[in-house]
RNA sequence: UCCUCAAUAGCUCAGCAGGUAGAGCAUGCGGCUGUUAACCGCAGGGUCGUAGGUUCGAGUCCUACUUGGGGAGCCA
């Protein structure tokens, strides 16, 4: 590694080094060669682009290897850095020496042509290789980095929420169990139920749907917090936009309502657009060259535009006004279904809305409670394209409300004894809201498939790898 | 969980009205003095997802199952 230069680095200075000798190492994209010269894609991870090298058979002593190495192969090569004006790369490098680190073969199953993404999923170790999936994951990345810095950089404090938990209280989906009880014959009861205080934990426990209610608690220490990290759910759906196992953005704020919320769910998502812009151009570029033509004009659009706001009534006002014929009957009171989502997202809006203020009866029994006593402070992120991309809420601050809810929704109020003693001690207006990490990725980018944005996807029937 | 479409060579696909399989790319060999998904020639490569059924005969028709895609629900 001593003396590697990356490529990055060719790419960004190749102007001033023009003539200098210098030693890359990388894996072969593609290779082509006549009987004296050949060419060399190399890819070497650190740039989303190849370097060009040339092989003389006058220039190394080794030709004939070389010249028969297949797709995948990994080389050191070294070279001088010559400039190409007219060609379609801006340089390429002439190689002096060319040492096969380690040959491929003709089976390896990412060849020079294009593969579908359904295809690559089954060989999901080697899809970073190309280069679709190498400027997915290099923006997922970027991504990571820019929500940490626009949190950090307004001084919120990052909670690691638990992965493994008991509460099943949040309702947002299935849970996966955890136990170390054997499956075949676990401990009964004297009702004959699973005996869970003899598990692991002595009590029933699971991966988390999400860290929010653990969030809340220190948000009421810290002020702003936000979580980022895995979530679960054994939901058996079978969509483009949901997968097992993703990442969630959870922040959560003190002293602010519904309005701060909003106001921070815009900052956020503007801000990370123009992050991954600035720091990954190549990449980009790149999807809205091959994968969507009109990723930046749609980003641009997000960038300039104030999101628009409107309550839960005015839309389903909207949906009845619009005279067109959707699937679903839309009623004040009925839950909006993707068909007068994407309506509102695309069709009257154009750009990100906000809807807030949904009926109580539709929604989690931690959102607060609105004055007229029949909708919540919930609010929901749509963008065209995409959907549902943020789900928040104001939560019920008030210990009396929020123990009626518990009670009407016909949930344990000692489970929640350490939740509601948050509306004990000092209690204060709060909110927040989750980002899908994953559906966040998908609109930056264009890409129009969940499992193309995770490394490793998890959904029903697969977790290979 | 429901609806719908699909499964043929390593990959992408064709195979019309049932008569035992084709192309391009990839691969191998050969050719070519600047290529850009290089090009030209030759060659190898498939028990047509699995199990049944109808038929003289099934890649093709029927049933079930498996896997994958798309949509719905649920949500992020």
């Amino acid at each position: 590694m001593g003396n590697r230069t990356e490529v990055k680095q060719l790419f960004r200075n190749y102007k001033e080094w023009a003539g200098e000798e210098f030693q890359i190492m990388g894996w072969i994209r593609t290779i082509r060669s006549s009987s004296v010269f050949g060419f060399i894609e190399l890819n070497d991870g650190s740039f989303f682009q190849n370097v060009q090298i040339v092989f003389e058979e006058d220039k190394i002593d080794n030709f004939k290897d070389i010249a028969k190495l297949n797709v995948g192969s990994s080389v050191c090569v070294i070279g001088v850095l010559e400039v190409t004006p007219n060609a379609k790369q801006p340089f390429e490098i002439k190689a002096k020496e060319i040492e096969v680190e380690g040959e491929s073969s003709p089976l390896y199953p990412l060849q020079k042509k294009r593969h579908s993404f359904e295809y690559l999923r089954t060989i999901a170790h080697l899809r970073p290789r190309t280069n679709t999936f190498s400027a997915v994951f290099r923006v997922r990345s970027v991504m990571a980095h820019a929500i940490h810095t626009f949190f950090q950089e307004r001084g919120f404090v990052y909670v690691h929420t638990p992965i493994i938990t008991g509460n099943d209280c949040e309702g947002a989906g299935e849970m996966f169990r955890v136990t170390t009880l054997d499956p075949t014959d676990p401990p009964k009861d004297q009702q004959g139920n699973v005996d869970f205080s003899k598990d692991f934990f002595g009590t029933m426990t699971g991966l988390t749907v999400s860290g929010q209610l653990n969030a809340e608690a220190y948000c009421m220490a810290f002020g702003k917090v936000y979580t980022f990290g895995p979530t679960f759910r054994a939901e058996n759906s079978h969509t483009a936009r949901h997968a097992s196992e993703f990442w969630m953005v959870e922040p959560e704020i003190a002293f602010a309502d519904i309005n701060d919320d909003m106001a921070l769910g815009e900052d956020m998502l503007k801000f990370i657009i123009q992050y991954v812009l600035d720091h990954a151009p190549e990449e980009m570029e790149f999807f809205n060259n091959f994968i969507d033509k009109g990723l930046f004009e749609r980003l641009d659009n997000v960038l300039e535009s104030k999101f628009d706001r409107i309550t839960y009534t005015d839309a389903i006002n909207i949906l009845q006004a619009s005279k067109k014929e959707f699937e679903n009957p839309v009623f004040w009171g009925c839950d909006l279904q993707t068909e007068h989502e994407r309506f509102l997202a695309e069709e009257y809006c154009k750009k990100p809305v906000f809807v807030i203020n949904y009926p109580k009866e539709i929604k989690a029994f931690y959102m607060r409670l609105n004055d007229d006593g029949k909708t919540v402070a919930a609010m929901d992120l749509l963008v065209p394209g995409v959907g549902e991309i943020i789900g928040g809420s104001q939560r019920e601050e008030r210990l009396d409300i929020l123990e009626d809810t518990i009670l009407r929704l016909g949930m344990d109020l000692k489970e929640y004894e350490w939740y509601n003693d948050l509306r004990r001690y000092g209690s204060v207006k709060h909110c927040g809201f989750g980002l899908g990490f994953e559906r966040a990725l998908m609109y930056m980018t264009g890409m129009t498939n969940i499992r193309d944005v995770i490394p490793y996807p998890r959904t029903p029937k697969s977790a290979d790898f």
